[in-house]
DNA sequence: GAAATTACGTCAGCCATGTTGACATATTTA
DNA sequence: TAAATATGTCAACATGGCTGACGTAATTTC
């Protein structure tokens, strides 16, 4: 039976790729399927707080680097500043965002973590920094190989029996190029 | 200098975990850096055609499995149908999407590519197949190590500067708590 | 054979978060 | 002094999620 982990070339010739197209639509499919699950647990939660994935954004990367510019930040999301404009002001009214007058340049206003923030900020990364130790945390295997281990294993658990069947189930259709 | 692409673990102690507190944060940021872009390709070909995301994994899901009931794709996507209703709407009027009444069961409507479906989704699949391919086509390292590479190589090159830059600056700040 | 369930479609409205364009203000730089 | 920069804001719009409700045809169950 096929196996979602293994890497076999069972479809189509490589050709001087390195990997088959079975093998590289899988990634493609993986890569939807652990970033759909790899968010799902931070947005919970901040479904609590009345929150949505810009303010996690946000608040991550102020977090990792507090004292940010608003444009850094800005170059970073790759964004709007209108977009951004909306979610920063609602951080900073709940008060998880603080800003303060650059010294050098008081145009500037240095964007900082309140002690909520922070800890927000904490609780959101922790679901993904176990998702991301248990995924990694991965014996042997080449790159593809463990590339595609590593992406199945960001799948929520609850999730992977109907991903694996997925990836199974579409390799044995071999791309098929038409239907009816 | 720091590398974001090797996995050193030169920030907290890793206590009984594989990877230490900053090293994984740095995959966390990948994750991110590198869905943006994994997607930025086919988002920008979507738009000359007036579709969105949406359509796209619409497209490919039906042209990974023809004949997929609408129930199996509602399952796979993890949406409602009045989501999926709106743009399937639009695929199947623009002829890129058409549906067969089941033989089995009647009330299903199977869903098929048209030839345009399938070459669209052929034009979105290749610069993502493109992109896996050079990410992973890379030599030696362990899970982590790996896991990083591929991730930061999954990054679009103009942004890979920038992603590097901000991966070290962020590993030298070492997680501060508080800001102000 | 009647009743319940299933598969699907659709209407209406709401929310989050992206976009463009325009304009204002304070500050720094040339 | 003039120009550029950093930031904020108003308005309008698009995409794509969501809930709730309702309808129809076909199948399954009792």
């Amino acid at each position: 039976m096929a196996d979602v982990i293994s890497a076999q070339d069972n479809g189509k010739a490589p050709g001087d790729h390195p990997l088959s197209e079975q093998e590289t639509v899988a990634l493609i499919e993986l890569m939807f399927f652990a970033y759909r699950d790899f968010v799902s647990d931070p947005d919970e939660i901040l479904g609590q707080y009345g929150f949505g994935r810009a303010h996690h954004r946000v608040l991550h990367f102020v977090g990792r680097d507090p004292g940010m510019t608003v444009q850094q930040l800005l170059d970073i999301l790759q964004i709007t500043k209108q977009s951004l404009g909306r979610v920063l002001k609602e951080l900073i009214d709940k008060d998880y965002v603080f800003q303060k007058e650059g010294e050098a340049d008081r145009r500037q206003r240095l964007l900082y973590l309140t002690e909520s923030g922070e800890e927000l900020r904490q609780r959101l990364m922790g679901p993904q920094m176990n998702r991301i130790r248990r995924a990694v945390a991965l014996p042997d295997g080449s790159a593809a190989h463990l590339y595609r281990k590593v992406l199945y294993h960001m799948v929520s658990p609850a999730n992977r029996e109907a991903v694996r069947d997925w990836i199974d189930r579409a390799s044995l259709l071999g791309e098929p190029k038409d239907g009816g």
